[in-house]
DNA sequence: CATATGACGATAT
DNA sequence: AATATCGCCATAT
């Protein structure tokens, strides 16, 4: 069968995973549509997150890029975002970015120094 | 139906 | 390492 799987649910899918999201950890779009079937569906869970994240009350602030940074332009969300990570225990390091590796879900590298 | 866009990702330079 | 470009795929217009 060469069939694709179209997954039809790719949206709930999302939705739930990022419902999923422990406190404190943060994910990447890259996981959540990999893990939702779509390893290249990144860019479409941001516009589920866009369209969704006030209706559907997601965490949306634990969903960052594959860089461990905030995708958000400033004075849109980047602040706001960055303020609501910290406040659950997330670390941003001087480049602004997360240590993935020890925040990351589904990816806690510990590292145990 | 065609074109444009986007809270991304990977690769090339 | 930082920047530029292309590719992916759903939604909007």
């Amino acid at each position: 069968m060469t069939q694709k799987p179209i997954e039809q649910n790719f949206q709930e899918k999302v939705i739930r995973l990022i419902r999923n999201i422990p406190s404190g950890m943060v994910a990447t779009y890259g996981q959540i549509a990999k893990c939702a079937g779509n390893p290249r569906g990144a860019r479409q869970v941001s516009y589920i997150l866009h369209a969704l994240s006030g209706k559907e009350k997601l965490p949306w602030h634990r969903v960052i890029n594959s860089k461990g940074g905030i995708s958000l332009k400033p004075r849109h969300g980047y602040e706001l975002q960055k303020q609501l990570l910290e406040d659950e225990g997330i670390v941003f390091d001087d480049d602004d970015r997360v240590d993935l590796k020890r925040f990351g879900w589904l990816n806690q590298g510990r590292l145990d120094k």
